[in-house]
DNA sequence: TTCTTGACCTTGAGCTACTCGAGGCCGGTA
DNA sequence: TACCGGCCTCGAGTAGCTCAAGGTCAAGAA
């Protein structure tokens, strides 16, 4: 498929596919025979996991790392394996700090309340 | 206190405060006899809320919205709720990307399993 | 008293991760 | 044949900090 399809699958916005690509984030994106792009299916789920990744605060010094050992092939995946336990882990905390801003907002919306009241 | 105080109390790092002072996010910043920021209470709390809501994605646009309406008093207060009310449910959609992310990681931990084992 | 240290100041440049605009190619349609 | 939409590259622009350079000042050490 061509771009603009790998976008609206992955989530990803058409200049940030080009992006990453030229950052050497996607490993093996074919080109036709008129220059343009062709996505596999393999390349849309890596895009798609790169959006899920960046979006929830992954870091881009971590995602070259984690592409890098995309591209070597199956033996890293272990390595691989613990770059996503660490995600998750920064998962749980940004958890905690919606928590703790979904505190201070009601406590703030209190004083609002009885502000109005 | 001075700025690295407000600094570690609010979470915003110094070079922040300064840069959203310069911004006009921070109203009534007084100054010593020797030039040097002295911030209240009501200040640090401020920042606590900047730091919170930048913190959880709120864009700089609707922090100078937000900020400009502190300013301006407590007639403000209305509109201020629904700025938060609105934050709020950026929250929610936030947690929901967690959970979101949560899913395709553990979908990804397992075929990572399958693999090793 | 002089020296050093540390916290603060301003100004301006640099950085990250996109994002956009300009200008151009190409295949399909009226 | 003229246009249109989708793709291309390259280079500049943007947001939101972040840091470096160079300076002031007060307090404590030598």
């Amino acid at each position: 498929m061509r771009i603009s399809e790998a976008a609206s699958r992955s989530g990803l916005k058409i200049d940030t596919i080009r992006y990453y690509e030229a950052e050497g984030l996607i490993p093996n994106v074919a080109r036709g025979s008129d220059g343009q792009r062709r996505f596999s299916t393999e390349n849309v789920d890596w895009l798609t996991l790169l959006y899920w990744l960046r979006e929830t605060g992954m870091p881009m010094k971590v995602m070259h790392q984690f592409a890098a050992l995309y591209a070597q092939g199956d033996e890293t995946i272990p390595d691989r394996k613990e770059i996503l336990l660490n995600h998750s882990r920064l998962l749980a905390k940004r958890r905690h700090d919606l928590d703790r801003c979904d505190e201070i907002l009601s406590k703030k919306l209190e004083i609002y309340e009885a502000y109005l009241r």
